[in-house]
DNA sequence: CACATGACTTGCAATTTGCAAGTCATGTGT
DNA sequence: ACACATGACTTGCAAATTGCAAGTCATGTG
């Protein structure tokens, strides 16, 4: 883009609707590989899938190597440059964690807002150490459809 | 989006290559009216700067309404839950600050990172306050291009 | 009252997206 | 060894989204 400012050249680098998301996964879910990514529960294609990893790799973003188990799986990892998103990720998160209905509980929120630095810090050490465990929980329950009821 | 996650609900309201460089605009150029973000350098078409007003007002996080002094006229401003992706903006400025070639220069990036709360105060000071004189400087000189050559 | 101006529409053409259905190189069970 | 899985992608389109260029339309201004 052209003008320059900083923001706008984030933009370029991962301003669409599924770049953040392989981002977290990686960052936050502990995902590593293509089927992965795809099973997010977000629906991306996986020719747009395909299409983004290239880009963020092509950006210095994540890196690809075949896994040392499994000739056909490829991992997928943040780069030193990429790992560094994360206070901005968790500035968004937290923003519509407390603006908007998201399935992320409110306590879960509010501790992840009074303790930035610690989660940032956890968020560096697993990746430093490959450390796949999720730091988030899955957050399975619908917050706010009392009912099983799906009336449409 | 399906999944409920935070930064998915983030990226379903202003995911895209426009909506954020409008919220930047409003926040620290004072920018009000659909000219002025036409002319902001980034290029933006105007059927698409009016769908992403529109759009941005539905999701409320700005408001419109016709300047006092010139009924041509139509004033953007951030709603309170508009401007609180203050800090979300400010880390995705620092980030490519850092880590891209942008015109912001380098001395300006460090002082923002290490006057986050500062930066933070100001910033929501002149939206309470309507004070639209910029935060942050235009950014004049193209940073890495020696050679002057551009006759137009 | 004849222009400007600001804020949008409208009409397309060019991209970009989103399925669905392959391909292709490994791995696995028998 | 051979028949199937599996993982990671392509390919082929149709559909939706973008990006110009060129209006429209309600104010303002000299």
């Amino acid at each position: 883009m052209r003008s320059g400012c900083p923001v706008s050249v984030s933009l370029d680098l991962f301003g669409d609707r599924w770049s953040l998301l392989i981002i977290r996964d990686l960052m936050v879910r502990g995902y590593k590989t293509f089927s992965e990514f795809r099973n997010s529960g977000e629906g991306i294609a996986t020719n747009i899938l395909a299409d983004r990893l290239r880009h963020l790799e092509s950006v210095g973003l994540i890196v690809a190597e075949r896994a040392a188990e499994d000739g056909r799986s490829i991992h997928y990892r943040l780069t030193p440059k990429g790992i560094t998103l994360a206070p901005a990720l968790l500035e968004l998160f937290i923003w519509a964690g407390r603006h908007e209905q998201t399935r992320a509980p409110r306590e879960f929120v509010e501790q992840m807002e009074k303790n930035r630095d610690a989660i940032l810090a956890e968020t560096h050490r697993r990746w430093e150490e490959r450390d796949s465990t999720p730091l988030i929980p899955p957050f399975k329950p619908t917050p706010k459809t009392p009912k099983g009821k799906k009336p449409r």
